[in-house]
DNA sequence: CGTCAACGAAACGCACTCGTATCGATAGAG
DNA sequence: CTCTATCGATACGAGTGCGTTTCGTTGACG
């Protein structure tokens, strides 16, 4: 017995190509196209290697999910504002230049009624929010924000409206939202006059567009 | 002939009896299990009953979806504190005490694949949006909310965390999540004295409860 | 009370997925 | 170079949805 599971054999890169096949099914056809035979004949595999490889559709949901998963590059350039902007704009273009959406739509339904993927989909999402969390703790941790900061909730704040608006209220997201949230966010942190200063800047006079009429 | 299309006919009550069932199994099965045979079971109508009002799927579930839609009864107490709270809490209760999530994965799913179904969802989210609407925009009227505001904005950072975490985080949603995220957003919206103000009330003096941990 | 449109039930052929089984081909290990 | 585990391909019967058609029933309206 090799027992070292050979890192790259012929059933390594078999298993890889069924993965990649299981992701790219799922975006395009979502969870009703999510079928064992498509994800096979996409991989240009036989249906007997992917049922030797995983017992149910959703255990392969879940390799697949984990295995594409990639945390945000970590910033930190020791200013808060820069660094969750900068994140949150990488965060944006994920969601307005690739498949991601619509693997999130695919999957968010079918955590809905799998626990074993909501655990996942839990999971994945938290992993997604730390580097947010780490930048948030760490501008805490310099006296930056106030002691008694909820960190988990400013995260939910600054990321929740990009999921909003791209699934939900199928709006696009514009170049300077990234910004704009933060501010809003940021401004609601502050007792005193870390907000009167902020709120004296050129960025919050930019939003005086009000041409949204009614 | 008629031409009246009689509001209550044989044919009418067997319409919605489908719509309704399309909803239920929607909100059970999801998509995948979203077909003409299952709905018309559940229905306890004949396939050829469900093909006669509706040409496609599709069509269906937009008949289905809108006639669902309930918006947020309208309040306007003059207090707009008051008033957010009161509409995101009676949002928040449908995310916890109802099928409205299950649906909602559901239909987010498919309108990210049929563009018809896109159109709706992007409708039904701009009617649960305008009671949000109304009251910011009242509060500006009256000068409680600078005149720059951008209420859209604010509509999407007060409604934004609701979907997101029983959706996408998969957390639950705290009795008091709503007075946190419109005193978080809320204090980000008033620059100078009004932010100091409402710092020093008791509601924000509330959230001091960093009982959070981490 | 009779008429008739709309109903529910059932059946149809077609296409597809399921999960399993069998087969020859082949790549990697000894 | 040989052996063997794993591969891709293919076939299978059972099950199900599709979209349509047929047929007997029912309830609203004249």
């Amino acid at each position: 017995m090799t027992e070292t599971r050979a890192p790259v054999g012929r059933g390594m890169r078999a298993r890889r190509r069924v993965l990649r096949a299981a992701l790219d099914v799922l975006a395009d056809d979502g969870m009703p196209g999510f079928t064992i035979e498509s994800v096979a004949r996409r991989a240009g595999a036989s249906k007997a290697t992917v049922y030797r490889h995983w017992a149910s559709p959703s255990a392969l949901l879940v390799d697949a999910m984990d295995a594409e998963f990639r945390p945000l590059a970590d910033v930190d350039t020791g200013d808060l504002r820069a660094d969750l902007v900068a994140l949150l704009s990488l965060f944006a273009a994920s969601l307005t230049g690739s498949p991601f959406p619509q693997l999130m739509a695919a999957f968010t339904d079918a955590a809905e009624r799998d626990p074993a993927l909501g655990e996942m989909h839990a999971e994945l999402t938290r992993r997604r929010r730390e580097p947010l969390l780490r930048v948030l703790t760490a501008a805490v941790a310099r006296d930056e924000l106030p002691r008694g900061t909820d960190a988990d909730l400013v995260v939910d704040l600054l990321a929740a409206p990009f999921f909003y608006r791209r699934l939900i209220a199928h709006q696009d997201i514009p170049e300077d939202l990234a910004g704009r949230v933060v501010d809003h966010v940021l401004a609601g942190l502050r007792p005193g006059e870390a907000v009167v200063v902020r709120a004296k800047t050129p960025t919050l006079g930019a939003r005086r567009s009000d041409r949204q009429g009614n």
